[in-house]
DNA sequence: CTGAAAGCGCTTACAG
DNA sequence: CTGAAAGCGCTTACAG
């Protein structure tokens, strides 16, 4: 016995409407020669039966799966929702579904994940790579998100750039001393975001770089920065280089009564959820996803269609670099001269 | 002509190995009688050759794709990197892809986001509804996550019981007056925590209740909810019903200079990735995602597999309560008794 | 413009 | 214990 479909399928609508198989096939994906009238009849008629067509028997024929897949470091990432968000829109309007695969844990697990995608048959895959990981091609094409500093990448946001327009805003607001804080120096991310702050600062301007690995402590509440302590050595601007990073500065700050942006100013990276809603909103610099995404889905497809033989490659050599956009919000605001803290308070 | 995959199939093993294919099959799977032998000699041969059996002929033929949906309401939703990390890993150790759907925007799109996974032929889906929205059958098994009160889920976290934790640890701190805070009085989910909270409180004590519906002004900034004032009021406790209501409120108050824990407490629900990462790190109560993932995957199995013709039903008609978790952090301390403000600073 | 037929890769009764 | 054969639903050259 062989299963069941619930819906109908190509042979119900052809011997119900007394023409072929390859007629009905025709009319609905509209390739072959087939008359206007019996294409309307046809088309009219799978409407009214609710026919789906059936991706198993299409994939079997054609030999695409018409999926994609999505492998990313950690889906706990809290980037992770416009990452998916964006990848499935664009997936979904190539007309291509998006499966999803976590690799969290150890490093293997990457390649585990890949491989779980390849066994489900999808037709490429768009990898947000771990730390400084290579991804082995994997049996077929493959478009990596991670930062244009990383050769074989096919697209990402220009980190360095999204750098430089932070340096630029906070040179613009008069600060000099700028301490600048990630948490994984491992990150090529992170690493060009921070080279972009450096590289665009004016003459005059100063930053140091605090590096904090590790964001909880065993009782799982945050571990201190010491950011007062800076402040009062004399910086007045705090850059994160993650919008997480950026709500610890603000909050450890606020608790020690520092005040931002009256104070000190604090910036982030990625214009997360909670960046708008905080009090002060936090200025921040936006990737855009859903440009990032298109283009690596397209490269995807446009790598899928010329190429017959599901061979594994790199989609791109040269990566296509997305402008950031600086969103300036209240965290933000003119330095104050050092020093002279007391004085101003007293006008 | 008909497109070639990469990979060696069932008939090129039995051919090089001279046998059938049936067996061959057989031998895989381990269903039919094969020998021992055999069985031994065609593994090794299948690994040799690096054999990934075809999703797409398989699925032809069972009639299931071994593919599970995940809808969700937005996908920007921060709860979700949790969700869909759990779903994945349930899904996953069941022998199942997960395929995502966005149903964001308006109603319209989750019915969209529901057909789109019909016509991929997934075996089932775990739908997380937007607000009230009730799930028109759809045509396969479903399981629903949302909240016990809401008849025909499946399974839930146990938001009321969620609510009553944050209660009883406020009643134990000794506040007496609780400001909920929520920001959609149209969810199920925040009227469940809200009301367990109300059912929790002690003789003496009372809340009230705040719905902001909107999170950001026109000009993207958070706008304020006038929490200074309620303190002033003499409440002591906000209990936000999400942990992103609860960091604004913690930020407004800070922002004020009203200090946490010391002045007032803030509890949030969710548990999320900020929650143990601002200072002071935030107090709140967590569901078991694992669990009800598992839960809801084992579900749809079950009914993917007592169901030989896919029909679309409702998987449980009693919800499973999964109890949540409080987790007490550094943002909840004990109440200052009310007006006694200045003499106790002066100590 | 329309149809008959092959075949994608697999699994499953059934026969030997 | 092993194999021959049918068939899941589709698409695509090819013949008419």
């Amino acid at each position: 016995m062989v299963s069941q479909r619930p819906g109908p399928n190509l042979s119900r609508i052809a011997t119900s409407l007394g023409v072929s198989v390859a007629t009905v096939s025709n009319a609905l994906s509209g390739k072959g020669r087939v008359s206007e009238a019996l294409i309307e009849k046809i088309r009219s008629h799978a409407a009214e039966l609710g026919y789906v067509p059936s991706q198993a028997g299409r994939a079997l024929r054609t030999g695409r799966s018409g999926v994609l897949g999505l492998v990313l470091p950690d889906i706990a990432n809290p980037l992770f929702p416009k990452i998916a968000q964006a990848i499935e829109f664009a997936a979904s309007a190539a007309g291509y579904g998006v499966l999803i695969a976590d690799s969290r844990g150890d490093i293997s697990a990457q390649t585990e994940a890949i491989n779980r995608l390849v066994e489900r048959g999808v037709d490429g895959m768009v990898i947000v790579p771990r730390r400084a990981t290579r991804i082995s091609a994997a049996s077929c094409p493959v478009a990596v998100i991670d930062t244009a500093s990383t050769p074989g990448n096919t697209v990402a946001a220009d980190h360095w750039q999204g750098g430089r327009e932070i340096a630029a805003h906070l040179a613009g607001l008069g600060h000099k001393q700028i301490l600048i804080i990630g948490n994984n120096h491992e990150s090529n991310v992170q690493n060009d975001r921070a080279g972009g702050i450096r590289a665009g600062l004016q003459p005059g301007m100063r930053s140091e770089t605090l590096w904090v690995e590790r964001l909880e402590n065993e009782t799982g509440a945050g571990c201190r920065l010491g950011l007062a302590e800076k402040a009062r050595q004399g910086f007045t601007a705090f850059a994160a280089l993650s919008d997480l990073q950026a709500l610890r500065a603000l909050t450890e700050l606020q608790q020690e009564g520092i005040s931002v942006p009256a104070d000190v100013s604090v910036t982030g990276f990625d214009d997360l959820i909670w960046s708008p809603v905080v009090t002060p909103s936090l200025t921040t610099v936006r990737m855009d996803m859903d440009t990032i995404a298109e283009i690596a889905v397209s490269a995807l497809v446009d790598r899928i269609n010329e190429n017959g033989t599901r061979e594994g490659v790199m989609v791109t050599a040269e990566t296509e670099r997305v402008p950031m956009q600086l969103i300036i919000r209240q965290s933000s605001g003119p330095a104050k001269p050092a020093q002279k803290t007391s004085e101003m308070e007293n006008l």
